[in-house]
DNA sequence: ATGAAAGCGCTAACAC
DNA sequence: GTGTTAGCGCTTTCAT
């Protein structure tokens, strides 16, 4: 079942079959519909491989997330979609599982089944970063800013985001915090870290407790965390805070009451949570939207594209209050 | 960068670069570390597409989800990469976003792409499914039995997994019970109200209300459900059981003294949510390995693989308790 | 407007 | 053990 095929039964050329399978309006009316018939008839579909190897090109883009298992990367892999599908792209998911050594192997390797990559929260060492801007134009970078390395990126200006929760949180007459501290080598905990530090200005003393970035981190950090005798956490994102509620709740501590906690990203299950979390809502869409627009521009030989930050948005909901006055927990 | 070239810098023929990148036994020890040298020096991948042709297999599977958001999907999702990568497969991830409509026509475009297709609780009509069954032999059907239709299958035991949740329910005292419904058109739905409706036989009334597959389904769904006055809800699935979860909590019912609920697949969340959920463990990564290893034996050319059926199991957690004693909510 | 034919980059007979 | 070569199925000049 072939082009070939396809030709004989409608008594045409290879070329024209390609042409009619293309859309190409230099056709006669009456073969597009031999054409047409035949390969109905005959239930013809081109095979993608020889598609890809005669165009060049395989219309298949890739995204690389370190854990599918987190619901934050679902929109952003939505948004990718959505953008790419317009331009006739399909998506092709991998997951490192947070293993930042295997990164660099794998982003090879779907570049070489793919036109492009997009990196989502790459957690993998700046070297190898680099080695991958060398090889290749068609990578971009979400969620990480890399200096001096030329790499069309896309990311959430933590800085903003996490200004206007301390901004809340110092306004609520919270002090002391803690804050569960995510992926060693995530940008995005990085980040989110410096600025919780600069909000020292407000008043806040920040103190940051090794997490991670599941529930069950977020579950094993609060004991530490308590330690810190805090007024409110912040949680490295909405997981960690879900999974740290839970052992607060297990610990008898009442939140807010006693504890205020945030998140970060607002994942569907932080308005469904109890109490619902507070947190710095994420755009995840758009960045999945624009990180496609970046690729579409770089598979068109754009180069030196200028990085993209993107505006968080606070959302206050019922696991921040004011801070408890005096006592210890 | 092809084959020539590299077969150029290491002055052999493309045939040995070939073999020597296949890993053949049948080349000299010296040429092999030249064409390694010359591959490395040059920095050169093969070209996916084109093996992809020569070979006649692309070394891809694809698997179909209807929710890329539903967390369910990813320990399959995990169980299938885990199993499939032993073999040197990769894996596309597909998501209808819950169009039973668009299920064949993105079907047919996978399986145009890659060498299988396994379809995860897969939402098209019947005969959809029968034009897929006979277009190709390399689709697989995890959660869903299909009578007389020829795809290899592997689903969960769903009255095994009910029964036993039931039982659970009997024992605690509870009679009246509000079955949140799933989507129309998912297999396991159906599955799960039938043998729900068996239950009648430990002395359980059961009535189905009309809700869905989201945490907003479930959250909307509960003020017609408490109409019924039930002691105690099934959810179809965990998510919903979340979401009813939270306007249960809205309405100031208390779960569950007031009102037990329980969901079903166990996904993380389950364990951490106020109060934990009991819910029944469909074993996920299990189900996406056995769907890989029929999709294998079929991509083998096996034929009329039987079905296979996977054992759940009750996990009690804190949303169900005795059944209040009298008393409208 | 249509067809013939030359590749796309790789693999796998087949010959040596 | 190694090289030669004929495709894999499709697109795309280039003629006509």
């Amino acid at each position: 079942m072939t082009v070939s095929t396809v030709a004989a039964a409608a008594g045409v050329s290879t070329a024209t079959v390609s042409r009619v399978m293309n859309g190409s309006t230099t056709v006669a009316p009456d073969m597009v519909q031999r054409v047409r018939a035949a390969a109905a008839e005959l239930g013809y579909r081109p095979n993608a491989a020889a598609q890809g190897l005669a165009r060049g090109r395989t219309g298949t883009l890739s995204v690389l997330v370190p854990d599918l298992a987190n619901p934050y990367f679902h929109d952003v892999l939505k948004g990718v979609t959505a953008a790419a599908g317009r331009s006739g792209y399909r998506m092709l998911v991998a997951d490192s599982e947070e293993d930042p050594d295997d990164e660099l192997g794998l982003s090879h390797e779907l570049l070489r089944q793919t036109d492009g990559l997009i990196l989502c929260s790459p957690r993998m060492p700046r070297h190898d970063l680099l080695t991958l801007a060398d090889d290749s134009h068609a990578v971009v970078c979400a969620n990480r800013l890399a200096a001096d390395i030329d790499l069309p990126a896309v990311t959430i200006d933590a800085h903003a985001g996490m200004t206007s929760l301390c901004h809340h949180l110092a306004r609520l007459g919270h002090r002391r915090v803690v804050y569960l501290s995510g992926p060693e080598r995530s940008w995005s905990n990085q980040e989110r870290r410096h600025a919780l530090d600069r909000a020292a200005a407000f008043g806040l003393d920040a103190v940051a407790v090794a997490c991670g970035a599941t529930m069950a981190d977020g579950h094993a950090a609060i004991d530490a965390a308590l330690d810190h005798d805090p007024t409110a956490i912040v949680a490295f994102n909405d997981i960690v805070a879900f999974g740290a509620l839970a052992r607060l709740r297990e610990r008898g501590v009442d939140v807010p009451a006693q504890v205020s906690i945030a998140g970060f990203d607002d994942i569907p299950f932080a308005a469904y949570a109890a109490p619902a979390i507070t947190t710095v809502r994420n755009p995840k869409e758009l960045l999945g939207r624009r990180s496609w627009l970046l690729l579409a521009r770089a598979l068109a030989g754009e180069r030196g594209l200028e990085p993209e930050v993107l505006p968080p948005q606070l959302i206050v909901r019922d696991s921040t209050a004011a801070a408890r006055d005096r006592g210890n927990l």
